[in-house]
DNA sequence: CATGAATGAGTATTCATTCAT
DNA sequence: TATGAATGAATACTCATTCAT
């Protein structure tokens, strides 16, 4: 209703949703071109031709090729998080946690395998530079995890064995399973790429018990 | 005896195991520096710099920078292949030459990261040029894999599942151990790593007899 | 009247005449500049130099060295149909065309001997990759000087041959002058010249008759 | 017979054509590829490539590149200068010594193209440094062509024009004609080219008396 | 805000020439 | 004398960034 009696100012009012529009735009179009050329051959012309804007638009919104790149690199890893906390919203049982997660994860890079390319240039350019922004984002989410295990072990449906081994053998599957599909070419679906990985990570670490109970069906 | 009938051309004799040394100094160069600074703020000039050589020289042997770069990943498959091959050389036993494989693996990228990194540059410089040098060395090997597996199941020793299910998840988490190593500087030594790996993927396959039998030590 | 309804585009507008001024300047710095070192001696920098501009700019209205070469020559070859048109420009006599044409011709060069040079390094450089702009040019033009040639043999007032011997013949004298100028350095004057050629050409192609009315004077 | 009773030399005895055998075959290897390329493409290895020797050897021969290139125009000049000498051999009647330097020009250019590719090359290339060879060679010879056309005037069957009116514009439509042929990739026979030149020249020039004994034929 | 003309540092590759054998 | 490995100067073109309009 904007029916606020403060001094309204003169012109158009500035139009403020816009400007973050047009950020994610540019970020969207600059993952695009990014993850098809990779970050030397990306000419910023051509993230302003895909967008039928002028290179200097660019600029008003990023301060160099640099911060655009990193800008998109992030975006991509927020909405890894986004889709992985979506996967495993309301769920309780650790197992099943554990289970949509994995899923959520592969479905995410199925669907957008772009990111991964850019998880590709990102190392290949700035590797002495920075962080990867994947791991900084790994790094603290790891702990509710680690959290979560434990409980399984104490409630003996876990073996016993270190926490952080089964968190890095599991990361280091997943990573390992992108990079190959994105590698190779590889199109088998992630439903069943989940269902590999799941079997012989559970069958891996579960307690005698609960395997017992858990995979007999299959 | 030199003295062949053969038509001896005049001048100074060409020398043959000259050139081969000279590719093989040249590729051992350019692998460290294409690693450290990746292919585009590669100049060749620092490839002849750290030789002592004029860049002339290095395009005496290369034709190109892509094909020096491209010699370079072949090496490091070459010597990741000898290796591994090393490894598992005279062990009969099947669970134990993918133990000592996996080792050999891990410990090949611990001992030269520099490779991993050739990886990744090709990946970001050449993915549409190119099918992965690694990839297509896999390719060649993975067969034998798939019988030893084979002949494990019908032992009775490992769980009945598909044998691409084993290779595809120890594949994969191997990749994704070498390429977290290498991102996040992670520093757990090979014979660590190869154990958490071995842990949890033997404990997965395995059946419960040979399980019963092979794990309880631990 | 800018108030035509169409959108207009925010930002700063084109300009449209800058961009065929600037091609123009470059045109002629890029014909001193080439014709003084040739093709392959012709840095883009010095025509750069030339203008003031950075060598950017340049390539901001050529693609390429190739491209700004040819350019050149083109320009070169439509000046010299402007000057010739010119200067038979409202003759209608046809000896006289002709008279005006070859001096037309060869003043045109004694005036811009750089487009001679021009021509040669377009020839030394493209040969297989272009067919000469001149002769494209020439092709264009010759059939109307045939008919003209045509009515003075129907008139009577020129010798019955064929008229492409005397196309031919005038031509050929007159590009050997050109060249034959340019490579010795010959500094003969354009009229004299024009006056030698037009003395042998004539008395060479009339018929009895008009030779006796038109050459007894000198 | 080397009858001399001089000290013999030990050793094989130096074969004195060798040196100059050599040297005619690697201005011929440089003729044909010069034409070709051009001075600036021309790699010397490509020369020594077609003769199969190796690179070094040309440089025993010829210190440089510009002198074997200029080497190689020497020789097309003097090849020239001996095919019209021997065209004109034993002819003393000045009107047909004319007729048939004009033809044997015509043929050499017609069987040796190349030749008129590498006047222009050296124009292009050479243009400050030097003068060019092939008028240098035609100032020594064009002083004779003078006493004969004075001797054509003095007997009353040439026009009395100056001299070298007539052998400026006949050298210069002769020049042109063989760069129009090289430029255009014209096909006309030599003979036909000749007897163009010829009847308008002759036409042009001779006296009345002499033109209605000598042209009426045709 | 948006535009696009202008800038100029940065780089792979070629090839004439040398010289040890 | 012939060879060919080694040298290193020379050169066209790209593209991130700026800024006047």
């Amino acid at each position: 209703m904007e029916a606020t009696d403060a001094k309204r100012k003169p012109g158009r009012p500035r139009e403020e949703g816009l400007a973050l529009r047009r950020r994610e735009e540019i970020l969207e179009a600059a993952t695009i071109i990014f993850a098809k050329l990779g970050y030397r051959l990306t000419d910023i012309q051509l993230v302003a031709n895909h967008l039928d804007v002028a290179k200097g638009t660019i600029y008003h919104y990023f301060p160099s090729k640099e911060q655009l790149f990193l800008g998109a690199v992030d975006r991509g890893v927020k909405r890894l998080h986004i889709a992985v906390e979506a996967g495993v919203h309301e769920i309780s049982e650790p197992l099943e946690r554990i289970e949509k997660a994995i899923r959520a994860y592969l479905q995410f890079f199925s669907e957008h395998p772009e990111i991964v390319e850019l998880f590709i240039h990102e190392r290949s350019e700035f590797r002495d530079r920075k962080r990867s922004t994947y791991f900084e984002h790994r790094d603290r989410t790891i702990g509710a995890w680690h959290q979560l295990m434990q409980g399984l072990i104490a409630e003996g449906r876990c073996r016993n064995i270190p926490v952080e081994r089964v968190s890095t053998v599991i990361n280091d599957v997943l990573y390992g399973t992108i990079f190959t599909n994105y590698f190779t070419g590889r199109k088998t679906s992630f439903e069943a790429q989940a269902h590999d990985v799941l079997d012989i990570v559970f069958h891996g670490i579960l307690s005698d018990r609960e395997r017992g109970e858990r995979m007999k069906e299959e």
